[in-house]
DNA sequence: GCTATCGTGGAAAGCGCTTTCCCCAGCCTA
DNA sequence: TAGGCTGGGGAAAGCGCTTTCCACGATAGC
């Protein structure tokens, strides 16, 4: 093979020496198929592979202004560029980080990754963005890939799912991936290897139903998503927390499980008021689904906020833009992924797990107000 | 290096061994800091790396029943993940494939990112997204970066610019990068070297804006994105064909420019609503814009679409969840992902480069109706 | 004037993996 | 029984790059 890439590079002759790029002429010139390396680079400008690279990469080692310029002149007539795997691999420091979530077009995701995105550009990282479409399987998968990628970190943003096995075996593919130097953040689960960063989802379902009773409402229903996820429990447990505390209960009935989506809540809305029309207020767990909710609502001529209240989760864009304008728990999204990625990149020792909390606040917008008298 | 490597891999000791520590020195061992080789594989399976990759390739090659699950066995113990640099730099063919957008976070990409990702998936692909976040500059970056990670192809999703110095800079890049032999396809651009997906971009706006008349409109107003997109001119120039072929004009003052943003769309409304007052209905060249549009509507306590009709263009999600719920144009955002990814996998030569174009229909809602009398 | 000392370039040893190419049995024909 | 296969394993040559380590003039020190 070797043998035979040369063979073809004889072919396409011209070796170096004269002026502008060899390329463009067809049939003769070219830098034939496969890339250019840095080998080419340095028999045009006649130096050693090593003189090239040290230019290229701006090494301390001084080289003197001529050859530089010769360097520097191949580069640009070959228009060469590193393989990055040869470097990858022949460098020690890794240079790309990996994020898995859930889909980056979900807007709450999509928040967060610009976050990641920022603080990893910041400090010349290479984001690797990967979507596990809430696939148990698929996360683990991904888990692999990055660490045959040697990124430096895995941030694993998204929720965690109630599921001992998959635990187990994504902690022993993380600790592996730990032991030969990684680093591991996650965004807003326990029961996990790595540093965290926490939402107060349990605080805000506290808040937000706290509001509610504050405004008079005596029947809450809450529209929630999958109960694997450690979100969803752990925004139902605040708003049990405050029911509990103002001397209320939330009987089963009036949660109803579905899907994260526009659509879930939807449906979930229709079940909910279906089997306790006593409901006044309807907390949906994010804010997908209360846009489903408001939907629903107003296919069915139920008024928002009079009626029936309606109040989401996370702040997303959309919450401003809905009619009624959607009142909401806001997380700083953006802010969320930047912390994990700052976590990440400044890579500590292993032992000391960092956790850093993250505020809710009540957003009141036009969806909620007094229940109907 | 490579010493040190070796002492500090003795040092973590416990190696999940079975058997005795293999023809190794005796206090090996350790796994430790630093990947898992597959040097370390084979060592403990006591066979030779090529008989080891045979095995974990699933090499044509055959390979004995036994030494096939020592092999498996040592993956197992040692947690072995190849290292995909080193594969990469051995194999001859590219398994990564590369996309550039504006902003996986704005809704219109990651429809499209969607689409790409599905047939990446399906080839099995590795897809790195990369987010210019609109910068020419930035993008020239990721060409380069892409062309070092030695990607099989390259997606350029987003809009094209009026800018000939970077054009024939991107174009220079990309060549060098097909020469190399990858594989170019772009969404939604001309201009360009590889493959391409068109929007009917021009289409659209004429079949908006003939709508529009066709309700009784005469005074029609634009609020468009950036001069320098491809985009906005092409959808502005749809716009302007209907406008002739109804005997109409639309001057320069109806159109204003701004951000293809909500926050665009806010402003971009107030400028032409305040220096076109006869305005009966308002063109937003896109879905964001159009939520912008009404907002600020709203808060003028301007009835939409009884004094104000507004349109959007290529229907994202958030079209059906505002009031009023928003007439569009739809583009099969996805499909066009999905399309151009095909084509970008499907590599056939570089000279008859394929251009596949893409459908608007009009999608009516409640955003849209007769002027006021 | 002869050895220490720089200052610079190149040779070459890997990085971890794939993939020829070659070798060694064992088995089958004549 | 010799000769040729053939199945199965290993040695080793790279892939393209970085980075020691060494060599070699030129300067400086005594």
């Amino acid at each position: 093979m070797g043998t035979t890439r040369r063979a073809t590079r004889g072919i396409d002759g011209s070796e170096p020496e004269a002026g502008p790029p060899s390329g463009d002429a067809p049939g003769r010139g070219g830098i034939a198929r496969g890339a250019v390396t840095l080998a080419d680079v340095a028999r045009r400008a006649k130096v050693s592979p090593a003189t090239a690279s040290r230019v290229i990469n701006g090494s301390a080692k001084p080289v003197a202004e001529e050859l530089r310029a010769r360097v520097l002149r191949a580069v640009e007539d070959l228009r060469y560029v590193p393989n990055a795997h040869a470097q990858g691999l022949a460098r020690s420091h890794r240079i790309a980080v990996g994020v898995i979530v859930h889909d980056v077009s979900d807007p709450y995701f999509a928040e967060i990754t610009r976050g990641l995105q920022r603080v990893a550009t910041e400090h010349g990282r290479l984001l690797v963005i990967c979507n596990s479409y809430r696939d148990p399987a698929r996360e683990l998968e991904y888990v692999e890939l990055l660490r045959a990628q040697q990124v430096a970190a895995i941030v694993l943003a998204g929720s965690g799912y109630h599921d001992a096995a998959f635990t187990k075996e994504i902690n022993a593919k993380l600790r592996a991936y730990q032991q030969s130097g990684g680093h591991v953040s996650v965004i807003g689960r326990h029961e996990h290897v790595g540093d965290a960063v926490l939402p107060a989802n349990e605080e805000g379902g506290r808040l937000i139903a706290e509001y509610l009773y504050g405004l008079g409402h005596r029947h809450i229903g809450v529209i929630a998503g999958p109960k694997v996820l450690t979100t969803t429990t752990d925004r139902l447990a605040g708003i049990r927390r405050a029911a509990k505390e103002q001397g209320r209960s939330l009987p089963a009935r009036r949660v109803v499980h579905s899907d994260f989506s526009r659509d879930g809540g939807a449906t979930a809305t229709a079940h909910l008021l279906h089997d306790s029309p006593e409901v006044t207020a309807i907390v949906a767990l994010n804010d997908s689904m209360a846009v489903g909710a408001l939907a629903w609502l107003r296919g069915h001529n139920i008024s928002v906020p009079h009626q029936v209240s309606v109040v989401g989760f996370d702040d997303m864009p959309v919450a401003s833009d809905v009619t009624p304008t959607l009142t909401t728990v806001r997380l700083p999204l953006t802010e969320m992924g930047a912390r994990a990625m700052s976590m990440a990149l400044s890579g500590s020792a292993i032992h000391p797990t960092r956790v850093e909390r993250v505020e809710a606040i009540v957003v009141p917008r036009e969806s909620s107000g007094p229940p109907p008298a």
